[in-house]
Parts: C-alpha cells; structure tokens; sequence
DNA sequence: ACCACTCTACCGAACGGTCAGGAATAGTCT
DNA sequence: AGACTATTCCTGACCGTTCGGTAGAGTGGT
C-alpha cells in the first residue's frame, strides 16, 4: 500500500532505529531515553544512528510524526464503514485506547519541554492534520445529521479527544511483575463503548 | 493550620527544596530535572539537599504525595459548601484543572518509570487515599441521592478523573514566548461547569 | 562537647555527539 | 576484463560535559 503523504521512505536500518525509538520514547519519555539505549536496543552503533538522523531532538520528531500518521491510518479504517457516528466514535476510541505508543498526551508534554520551537511547530501542524481534523469531521457529520448537539464540530473533537487523553493506555515497561500501582489507579478498564457513552448520554439520572 | 494526616513539618530550607523540586519535577518529569538544576533554583548546595532527602527517587516521592495531600484539601475546602452533586464536581473540577502542578497522570507516568516497586506502592496508596476516596465519596452521595446513575461509585470516581485527567493543565515552562504548539492542540479553554455537564448530561440530541 | 546544618571539592559513570576510516556496491575509464 | 573512483552505509575509539552522589571540614547555637 502506498501509504499517504510524504512518506520519507526509510531504508531497513532506519526504520529499526526508528521502531526501537518510537517504543523507547514512548514508554519512558523522551530525557530517559540515551542515544546509547535506543542503539544497543536496535543492535547498531552509535555513529549509524548519527548518519540516518541529524539529533536527538530530530529523531523525537520523527518518531512522533510516524506514529500520529500511523494512528491516522488505523483511525481512517476503524471509521470507514460505520453506518452512525456512535459507531464512529466507538471505533475512534478504540483506536485511541488500544493502541500501543498512542499517548498523545504524554508525548505533548516531552515535545513541549524539551524541543526547539521550530521543531514544536512542525509537530503541532502533524498532530492537528492526522488527529484533530479527522475528529472534527466525524463531528461535523454528527452535527449534520443530528447526533450531537450543544457545541461546535472543533470543540466537539476537542472534547474527544480530550476524554480519551484522560483513559490512554500509558505504555507499561516491558518487565512483567505486576506493579501494585498500576493495579491500584489503573484506568484503562473501560471499554470504548463506555467512554463514548459517557461522551454522548452523561451520567446523571434524567 | 495544622495539615491532616503524617506532614512530617518540613524545616525552611527543606520546605524550599521541596517547592522547587516540585515545580520542576512537573514541568520536565523526573529524568528531565537534575539534582544541580534543583540546588541552583532553590538556593542551596547539593550536600545540604542530601541532608534532608535520601536520593533523587525519594525526593520524587516526597515531592509527588506533598502535592496529592495539597490537591486533596483544596478539593476538600472546594466542596464543603455545595448544596448538590453538578455544584461538587464543578468545585472539584475546578481544583482538578486550574491547580498548578497538579498534573496526577504525568506524575503516575514517572512513577510507574523511575520508582522502585516499593516507592511505587507508597505513592499509589497516597493517590488512592487523597484523590480517589474523596471523589468516589461524592459519587456515592450523587448515586444515593438519585443525582447519578448507570455505574457504581468507584467507576464514576475513575472515569470523571479520567475526563478531567484529560484537560489538566500540563505545566508550561516559565518562558513565556508563546508556543505555536500550545495553542494549537491546547484543550485547557474548556470551564470546570463544561466538562462537568459533558459528564453529566453528554454532547447526544435528546 | 555536641548537634543540626551547610559548605568546597571531588568521584566514577553516563551523557550527546564526532572523527577518521573500513567494507561493500556501482559506475567509469583505459 | 581490470584498475580506479565515488557513494552509501557502518564502526571503534574518543571528545568535553553533566550526571547522581559523597568525603570531610567548617559553622553557629546550646
């Protein structure tokens, strides 16, 4: 499949460096992540990662910018053919929910604190073309039809996303002894049929 | 005021410490901040902070159940007078979203990261008794009351800590040229009365 | 003398990043 | 065909700096 726009096209070992990145960036964030981890992690040498990516913070961007297309992609197919867009927003959510390195929020946060403007804005422009502006469609089109009421398509998806933010799984570190933490605050066990529920009907007693 | 439970009364210059390394360790997350960079913001030498704290491990710890214990009273003080359920969450909303450091997802993030198992548990036992109790007290009064409905008062407490989780404000640095990125993707122009009617009632045509 | 507290100076390890060059493939000239 | 060069991709060794943390020597109050 020839995948969307600009693409760059990474060569095998650029595009292990990048996958090993992308899990590593996204489990512990992006200052506890050393160029030495990400390259023993991809089994290349130092100077290798150096000549397919100009920096660590570039490095960051692009990890980024793969993965909110990536989630884009996923995003436009879990929509496709749904008849309303309850169905819609169930199959949004559990793209958002369930998708492993999907935690926008957190990786918001690292761009904010530790990229060059420059850098944040080419980011922000990724994250509003392949995250926001799919969401405001499907909300436009619920508006249209009569679905969903009370404020406009862009606060709707703002909203959205904003809800599902709150529930994302945040990436686990891969050692597998049951952390009492993670049990005890967890939030991740509700379904995506649960959180657009609460999204489309409330709560409270009517 | 004499502080709840446990404040183990904190000296002048550990009390300094603690602030600083607050204010930093949510803005940049644990790795991001270096013990130098606390020392130098806080005005004293690296001896003298590990005089008054173990390591960097327990300095995050104290620093993260420090900030649960202040969210906590402030919710407290924020519901005391509220006649009805809409008017509590909006008050804890309110503390939720506009309470500086007080991004409890970042925090649980670094934890879940950076924290031995057992530092783990010490921290997800404060989170439950200071964030999690209070709310799911105020559900279970919203249920008995016939004020909410359709879940039991645990899940309400975890999925409107989700939501609000979703729109806390995430710390910004203290530069104050203005982000492209901030503004783009920011969703923290949304009011506690907001989120809370989208938790009660949702965004579906009736 | 003692205790609570703070200091200067330092440690080994790890950090992000670079240098000069090796191995492999492909095109170019005789 | 065979020698030569250019380009791509990758590597061992190393750079200066900063990391978390410590040894040991004050300092002032009691």
């Amino acid at each position: 499949m020839q995948d969307s726009i600009n693409e760059p096209a990474y060569g095998p070992t650029a595009a292990r460096i990048l996958m090993t990145a992308t899990r590593l960036f996204m489990q512990r964030g992006y200052s506890a992540v050393s160029i030495n981890d990400i390259v023993q992690a991809a089994d290349v040498t130092k100077p290798t990662l150096y000549y397919h990516f100009s920096d660590k913070e570039e490095l960051f961007v692009l990890v980024a910018i793969h993965m909110l297309a990536e989630m884009h992609a996923t995003m436009r197919r879990a929509i496709a053919d749904q008849p309303d867009t309850r169905g819609r927003l169930i199959g949004l959510a559990q793209v958002l929910l369930h998708e492993p390195n999907s935690d926008t929020r957190m990786m918001r946060h690292q761009a904010r604190e530790h990229l060059s403007p420059e850098r944040q804005r080419r980011l922000a422009e990724a994250f509003k073309r392949y995250m926001v502006d799919p969401l405001r469609d499907v909300m436009q089109q619920g508006l249209a039809s009569g679905e969903l009421q009370g404020h406009n398509a862009g606060d709707l998806a703002m909203l959205f996303l904003g809800l599902m933010e709150g529930f994302q799984r945040q990436t686990a570190p891969v050692i597998s002894e049951r952390s009492d933490m993670y049990q005890a605050i967890s939030t991740d066990h509700f379904s995506a049929e649960t959180l657009v529920d609460l999204f489309l009907y409330g709560t409270a007693a009517r």
